[in-house]
DNA sequence: TTGTAAGCGTTATCAT
DNA sequence: ATGATAACGCTTACAA
């Protein structure tokens, strides 16, 4: 910076203030010391000035892991918006490691703020990073620490599919996911026993856990259908253990959705590929990650006045259920 | 820190070495320190230890854009590498905007190194970069300022497969794709060439092009089809593409392989489940990534002594033809 | 082993 | 409109 100021034969101040954009600086200097700048090819330090404004320009996601086309999806669209609002974006899987939360008080010291999903940060460090005055936008997860919080709707759609299911006339729907795993999966388990309850009918009182995976799927889905009696619909927390359930019941030689209607969710690319082609729910994948980027935004802005104020907004994003035909339906 | 140190009674110097992992400062003070910073929730700041060190523990990702499965497939490596490296991954994507070049030269004040995928940054850029001391790997793209430089192969398999198609007994194939959009995609078209030529067979002296998304092939590939002569194989720069040539096969009620045989590259979740299965090209997604993360990794290292010296490495990782039932195998 | 103090490269306050 | 200069919060010789 000295460089470029004395080759502009101006102070450093100038010049910080040239290609910080502040507007009061002569034209004709401007542009002089715009030259220079060129001329010596310098850029402002990225440290430099992130401790001198205590600014980073740049906004944390941690989320479990990258593998499978949701979380891709949803942070395609908030590395987009980010960018769109001037933040670059900083992603940190927790791998399911312990560690994590060393992990996510790191990196809170070198952004301005961070997205949350899901499992992957407890209520108390969420807490914790709001104490810190670390801007938090939680996402498909419960609100926790009054931050704002995006989600898709579950609970609803699971009911209505479920309802959907019972409406073909079957019986014994099973319930293939893990509640533990992530708030998602636990209100679609929630939905899933409402629709049974409020058509007056039982439901299992577990479901066949089984993680977000097709080779989990599959099990999970072996060890229902082996069950006497054998559920004649499987409900899948997800289309990748939905294309398990497919491969399961091509092993034991039953017809989708003849002897076991499937469904899914996510409606992933293979989705309508499938065949016969996956009944699933479909959510905003990249509108939850735009939605947090821009809530995300507006709390990093606002804290410059260090609002507080009332618990902030829950935005829950609207689900649609895609009819097709592994439910049993003609499409 | 000063906080921590009064609390400890120390100095600030001693606070920041037991911190910093320092291993000569006793063990008693090691403890003591360690207690306080508890005590008082202390974290080190990112940004000025960056500047005082240096070193951002952070890298840097320049890609096209995140949709589809591939980039996140490499990035899924990559992230996961780096975190193990003890390096936090900062994302950008250029979405085919102008103002790319300087994303990325401001990007690279925040971080110790970078990969650069394809075609987001020019050449000179790579030389820039190169010049101003940050360290760069280059992934899917030809070599530039004698950087290391991670790819998958390319051209041999395009060639291979190619040949495939050929000896199934078409004489006429089209390749589907844009070559200018990639130079993986260029290579896939050289290759496609060189069967031609090794055949003895003449060639379209261009390909049908399109970008490599759904949509577009299914254009490019109804274009292709109601040529006269209409070729009888598709060989598709990408699965997406490919996705699109079965539905074009559709709208026109070709049957597949019958009247057209088809193929992809990637060999994303999808190509299993078309109907007949996709014959493609796997590449290693994760691996490039993983590649990435440790060659960037040791040019950071190696970058203190600021070696330079010759040419560094091309790594070139070995494709997999993926033989199913569209290019008129029985599989 | 620990402390003192000089940077690291900006921004921002106060003068001028 | 511009310039001095004191932060910003840490690391790291150099001393002790």
């Amino acid at each position: 910076m000295y460089t470029v100021a004395s080759h502009a034969g101006v102070s450093i101040a100038t010049v910080s203030r040239v290609l910080g954009g502040d507007p009061r600086v002569r034209e004709g200097t401007v542009d002089r010391v715009l030259e220079s700048a060129r001329a010596v090819g310098y850029r402002l330090n990225g440290a430099a000035r992130a401790l001198a404004t205590r600014r980073h320009d740049t906004i944390g996601v941690v989320f479990p892991n990258l593998s499978g086309p949701y979380y891709a999806g949803v942070i395609l669209g908030l590395e987009e918006t980010a960018n769109a609002l001037g933040q670059s974006v900083l992603i940190a899987g927790t791998h399911g490691r312990p560690g994590s939360d060393e992990l996510v008080l790191e990196l809170a010291t070198k952004v301005d703020g961070m997205v949350l999903f899901g499992r992957t940060v407890p209520d108390d460090l969420v807490s914790e990073l709001a104490g810190r005055g670390v801007p938090v936008v939680l996402l498909a997860r419960p609100q926790a620490a009054s931050a704002p919080t995006v989600r898709a709707e579950n609970r609803r759609s699971a009911g209505a599919l479920t309802g959907h299911l019972l409406g073909h006339g079957h019986e014994r729907i099973a319930f293939v996911g893990d509640p533990g795993s992530s708030p998602d999966a636990d209100e679609r388990w929630t939905g899933y026993r409402d629709a049974h309850r409020a058509a007056g009918m039982g439901a299992p009182a577990e479901p066949d856990v089984c993680a977000f995976r097709e080779a989990d799927g599959r099990h999970a889905a072996l060890r229902a259908l082996r069950r006497a009696p054998a559920p004649t619909a499987l409900l899948c927390a997800s289309d990748e253990i939905a294309m398990g359930a497919y491969a399961a019941a091509a092993e034991l030689g039953m017809s989708v959705p003849g002897e076991v209607a499937i469904t899914g969710w996510d409606d992933i690319p293979v989705a309508r590929f499938l065949s016969p082609s996956l009944t699933t729910v479909r959510q905003p994948l990249a509108e939850l990650g735009t939605r947090a980027a821009a809530l995300l935004h507006a709390a990093i802005e606002a804290g410059e006045g260090e609002g507080e104020g009332a618990p902030a907004e829950v935005a829950t994003l609207a689900t649609e259920i895609v009819i097709r035909g592994s439910c049993g339906c003609d499409a």
